[in-house]
DNA sequence: TCAAGATATATCGTTCTCGAGGTAAAGAAC
DNA sequence: GTTCTTTACCTCGAGAACGATATATCTTGA
């Protein structure tokens, strides 16, 4: 998703590419080689990309990368619906939110939006005793596990704020559309 | 990690281990048996934990791990000296503070938080134009750039926060234990 | 001139993880 | 009594990711 999102932008090379998957999702997280270049090749083998050789501006030459309009399409696809991990793990969540935009309709964003919000909404457990029964943060004996669930909890309102203004401002966005539409 | 760690503050079984790993990591996160089980035993062969049968209490029999003297030097190897994934890998890093506590050493636990926190005080960039050259929030036309990068700063800020706050305190407590010792 | 270092791409073997499937025991439902 | 569900454990094959390794190009500087 990450390959296909930056393309959508503008074209790169794999080099370029792997620097910028490598800041994304909050802070730097690395990919290896030995990942990105097999699924550059993959992406190409299903046609979501097109390659051409280009001189080097510094050192070797170049794969330029473009998206192809199946790549547009696939990407589309896995942002409007994405996969359970998408909404559920943060790291992946974020790397979708960077590439939200390039779902053009904002009614389809705010309701990924959405889904992600009904997921932050249902109340994290996080500790539990020896009987299975759930410990508050009061109880917790751990200075390490309060600060977590403190941290975890100022996190998701925070983010919980946001999501709710953006869903609003995209739904009045669909509605000016929808009326545009309506009296054309 | 999340294994021994649980073990650690009690015996289990796998099953049980199971969804308190699920429910760690700031959401549920689930773990497939197949990694699960194969773990289990792989810490079992490296003498980190025992198993012994135990009737169970609603129906199929279990197998109650244990925690052993090399499982429990094996965990405070793995919070003493983290990875660097651990460090710069949210889902990670909340996965070793939920077990830091059994560090027992506050001035050990400081200098794991403090690690962490000179890699937060590292200014993520995220996102960059054609030519490679940082874009600012402010210079984003994707609202959800925006929006992850503000999460992004706010979230940081609360962390930070509490890691300077926790610091202090594990620190003055470490004084006050190496004064007792000295004056002994 | 030639070595060093950054750029740039690719492969290979190992390890990690998942998901599907299978086994089994106990209690509940019918 | 028989089936269903939940609890509980385990294995296998497929796919993903990594780290090491290899190769090639261009610039810089000793």
């Amino acid at each position: 998703m990450a390959i296909l999102g930056f393309l959508r932008d503008f074209p790169l090379h794999g080099y370029d590419l792997k620097n910028r998957v490598a800041s994304l999702a909050g802070h730097v997280r690395p990919v290896a080689d030995g990942t990105l270049y097999p699924t550059i090749k993959k992406l190409e083998d299903a046609q979501c990309l097109t390659r051409r050789t280009a001189p080097g501006s510094v050192a070797a030459p170049r794969h330029m990368l473009e998206i192809t309009q199946t790549g547009t399409d696939q990407l589309r696809r896995w942002l409007r619906d994405p996969e359970p991990g998408f909404l559920t793990d943060d790291n992946k969540w974020y790397v979708l939110l960077a590439f939200l935009h390039h779902l053009e309709n904002p009614r389809e964003q705010a309701l990924v939006l959405a889904r992600r919000r009904e997921f932050l909404d249902t109340p994290a457990q996080l500790f539990f005793d020896e009987h299975g029964a759930p410990i508050p943060p009061e109880r917790l004996d751990s200075p390490f596990r309060k600060g977590l669930m403190q941290i975890h909890r100022s996190t998701n309102l925070t983010e919980i704020d946001w999501l709710d203004r953006q869903i609003a401002e995209l739904n009045r966005r669909a509605g000016f559309t929808a009326t545009a539409k309506d009296r054309a």
